[in-house]
DNA sequence: GTGACCCATCGACAATTGTCAATGGTCCGG
DNA sequence: CCGGACCATTGACAATTGTCGATGGGTCAC
């Protein structure tokens, strides 16, 4: 297999899920889809980890550097890294023998965009 | 016992925890009351009567109201609500025979602002 | 090629959660 | 006073979740 260029098509293509809660009632669909990414963020490690993200040098890191701020088990920190993945709010890149993790801003613009109150 | 007049001292007092999270790194205790608040969003259920609260006439509604649009039993209804109060997402006022729910709308725009992207 | 490093996944387990049916308490109307 | 309306709480149960230790698959340095 050849070495060549990652294009990064890491993109969950998320973003706005719905009319702010505050001005009609959520859908049954959307407020599955909205509960989805606030669980994600229902748990302290993971907050944790979507900071040590926001705020790491270039805007990405490796798990090899998330286990020991969190206090977890590296098994333990995966597992949460692949629920904020699979709720859109993180992507992950392979880069060589790590894998890089970097929050993904327009998620949680669109989260914010639901918690909007009149 | 001797009937009396409730003041109505439900407030949660909770707004702004901290700064966002995409500034600096979340402290432990703040991310465990930041999770708490986003994990009451984290079931679709309350979110959908979180939406029913917010888009209400008058900006309340009675536990009454609340059962049949999300499709629960009114004892599951009064124990996700109980969540909703307990995180300082909503605000309970007994009138007579009936019971009724507010948005906290500052709340809100607390989770908001720790979602703010740079 | 071999060992070390990095990470995902699995199995297991306790703890938490969402749900319902049933019960009980409070408030009103007659 | 009594029956009904409204709501909270309880007990029970299945499902989900957070955690760890252990395993396994890549990838790099030598």
């Amino acid at each position: 297999m050849t070495v060549r260029e990652l294009p990064v098509l890491d993109r969950p293509e998320v973003v706005a899920c719905c009319a702010p809660l505050t001005t009609e009632v959520l859908s049954a669909p959307d407020a599955k889809t909205l509960a989805k990414q606030f669980a994600a963020l229902g748990d302290p490690v993971r907050l944790r980890l979507l900071s040590l993200l926001a705020t790491a040098e270039g805007g990405a890191i490796c798990v090899c550097d998330l286990t020991a701020p969190v206090g977890r088990t590296q098994g333990t920190v995966s597992h949460h890294l692949r629920i904020l993945v699979e709720s859109g709010l993180a992507t992950s890149e392979k880069r060589g023998r790590n894998v890089w993790y970097a929050v993904v801003p327009a998620a949680l613009e669109a989260l914010r965009a639901a918690l909007a109150t009149r």
